[in-house]
DNA sequence: ACCTCTATTGGACATGCGCGCAATAAGAGT
DNA sequence: ACTCTTATTGCGCGCATGTCCAATAGAGGT
């Protein structure tokens, strides 16, 4: 196999194991697998990582940074807190839609049993909730928004969203995938406020 | 050991290979895993199971269908709407506690991949979702609670739930413990028009 | 007492896993 | 052309897993 610049085959590396464990799940990918679908050997896989743990906790790294900040640079293209906030669940379904919500399920179940995925998952996730914390907050700054604490009810509106799209991911069929961003929307005006349908309208674009 | 009729035996497998589950997880746990607690040789699970996957799926089935028909008496107890859904917290909190949820975790995560568990899995959340519509419907009827769409407000309030049982369980000490059910029984008073705090108080037990 | 059935044993077997390591080869700098 | 670094190989080690099976032991019927 050809020789690669360390940045480019820690990159391969990363991007073979996303592909492996979209089909096989996070938790059963292995060494072999990866080496396998680049065409390489298994022993190059430790010469970059020095356990597998370590490549599955970089490959969700990777794939969950890159939906966080495309949807933090998503919201912040609205200037008033509600739009963010409308941003924020689009960008959410998207990631969604798109399959990655497997590899949620994964890593939370893993999380206790791998310490590497579990640090990284909980600090996405964290990150997450965060993004909510924040535009709320703003909210309540700009008058259009009350809220006694923002770091609850973020926790509550993406606990919610993640529950539904639990059942979306994992019994297809007994929820609507339309009824979940609705509801988890619904949710949130009532908790900050906000009159109702706010959340479901395309927010204004910012103007530069 | 002890030699066992044979339903003894199976009973006795079941309840040792939940033991263990509780601990490693569903999908950790080996045949040597659940002889070893037993006390017994490995060999004598095959002469009962035909294969492991066979001896977990039996497990996950015997477990959540306990804890559901356990929930379902316990909130026969109360003849009032809103003390069947205080005990319905109750329950799923102490479900919650004895570390079942990594067990949720995991087959959640494995239903997209393992037909017969996923089928299990759907099964026995519908279920515990329609324990929640029955007393929404009751509580309707009693005239104490107000609901447009009772399975919508059931699968919010069991969501709502499970993503934050799941943040405690991935990632301990992201939120406490007790705003889990705090949180959940607030959101869920909001929902059905109960007075604040209605849920959080023990409920009145049903007379005869 | 013996006999029969079967619950139970304990280990063999093949497979798959993460990981480590000595050998190899490719490319870059001189 | 020569050297030096290191990306890459290919294999082997140790361990854990699920499965299978011949041998053993214990309980119930006659």
């Amino acid at each position: 196999m050809p020789r690669l610049s360390p940045n480019a085959r820690r990159d391969e590396i990363i991007a073979a194991t996303l592909r492996v464990a979209a089909v096989k799940g996070l938790a059963n990918t292995t060494v072999r697998d990866v080496a396998a679908e680049m065409g390489t050997s298994s022993g190059l896989i430790h010469h970059y990582f020095a356990s597998m743990d370590d490549v599955l906790a970089a490959a969700f790294e990777e794939a969950a940074a890159a939906d966080l900040s495309g949807t933090e640079s998503a919201m912040k293209s609205c200037s008033d807190a509600a739009g963010r906030l409308s941003k924020f669940f689009a960008a959410y379904a998207r990631i969604d839609e798109y399959g990655a919500f497997q590899m949620w399920l994964d890593a939370w179940a893993e999380a206790s049993r791998r310490p590497a995925l579990g640090a990284t998952s909980r600090r996405l996730n964290v990150a997450w909730q965060q993004l909510i914390v924040t535009a709320i907050v703003s909210g309540i700054n700009q008058g259009t928004m009350t809220c006694d604490d923002p770091e609850a009810t973020a926790w509550r509106a993406l606990s919610l969203l993640d529950g539904l799209s639990m059942q979306l991911a994992a019994h297809p069929g007994v929820i609507e995938r339309s009824d979940v961003l609705d509801w988890a929307m619904t949710a949130l005006e009532v908790e900050v406020g906000l009159p109702s349908g706010t959340l479901h309208r395309p927010p204004d674009e910012q103007r530069s």
